[in-house]
DNA sequence: AACACATCCTGACTGC
DNA sequence: TGCAGTCAGGATGTGT
């Protein structure tokens, strides 16, 4: 499931293929990937028509595209399953495609999204607090952010992420701590793959009451975090069910390097005890049952 | 503010 | 073989 490894890649490829060519047309297969636009398709597709993108800016797992329409910027979620595709324009139709955007390049951005969790929309920009709104290394730096991505957190790998912030709020937080990662309005960019895996190497069980950890493993446990974000990056994100692809349709590498998630039944990377699955808040949280247990104490 | 829970959605999989 | 049921989970909204 795309997470921010999987974004970063995703805006990146955008970034190299889709910029500063004007759009031309628009072809809707499945409205419903536009549901979050408040004018709905016509609007989205008047909006865009013969303009272009000016840059790929991301936070989390937020990608958006300013557009040459002062203030405004198409906001791109993948959700679940979506997938931004760049294809010639006589390439195949693929299933599960539910737009296209054809540009004067010669190149057509898909979006493709098989559960439908995903969404395109064109939202207004707002003033950021802070240096820069977002990760767009290789344009000018961004200073503002749309409305509808104003109340997600920066992610670990922001230079502005402020990890003594995140602590403070996690101090009055009974909730497991997994529940708190997941938190996007807390630290933006972690799904559950990452969750687990930042978890695994943390030596952290995924229930630990975040407010029973001291700051000292808290540093450790976020110090994980950025390190196997840093890795997923590098190695295109995590493919594991086929469901994320970057824009060329091809599969990241990082699922080689999993520990915990979808490792059910298979050693433990460290002490050989099985990796367990447990169902909890309406998903699956895999851990060592012998490296990562519940601390009554505080967790030091 | 934090928490708990329901909702959205489709395709792959399981069991009878 | 076929059909019904279950599962996968990110973001959001509601009620407490």
């Amino acid at each position: 499931m795309p997470e921010l490894p999987e974004a970063e890649t995703v805006r990146r490829g955008l970034a190299e293929t889709v910029l500063d060519s004007p759009i031309q047309s628009i072809e809707v297969f499945d409205s419903r990937c536009l549901k979050k636009h408040p004018g709905g398709e016509q609007d989205f597709s008047s909006i865009l028509t013969g303009k272009k993108f000016l840059s790929a800016v991301r936070r989390g797992k937020f990608i958006w595209l300013p557009i040459d329409v002062e203030g405004f910027a198409m906001v791109m979620h993948l959700g679940m399953s979506g997938q931004a595709l760049v294809r010639t324009q006589d390439y195949e139709h693929e299933k599960q495609v539910r737009l296209h955007m054809n540009l004067e390049n010669g190149l057509q951005l898909r979006f493709s999204d098989q559960r439908l969790f995903g969404s395109l929309m064109i939202d207004q920009l707002g003033p950021v607090e802070g240096k820069s709104a977002g990760y767009s290394p290789e344009s000018k730096v961004s200073t503002e952010i749309p409305m509808s991505v104003s109340h997600i957190a920066r992610d670990p790998l922001d230079p502005e992420f402020d990890l003594a912030k995140v602590r403070k709020k996690l101090k009055n937080r009974t909730a497991g701590i997994k529940h708190a990662l997941l938190d996007q309005q807390l630290v933006s960019g972690i799904g559950n793959i990452y969750a687990d895996e930042s978890l695994w190497r943390a030596r952290v069980h995924f229930n630990q009451p975040a407010h029973s950890i001291s700051t000292k493993k808290l540093n450790e446990l976020f110090g994980h975090v950025t390190e196997v974000l840093e890795e997923a990056v590098a190695q295109g994100g995590t493919s594991f069910d086929e469901q994320y692809k970057n824009i060329n349709g091809q599969s990241g590498y990082f699922a080689q390097n999993l520990h915990a998630y979808g490792q059910t039944g298979k050693p433990c990377g460290r002490c050989g005890r099985a990796i367990q699955r447990q169902s909890w808040q309406n998903r699956g949280s895999h851990f060592c049952p012998s490296c990562q247990r519940i601390r009554k104490q505080k967790l030091k």
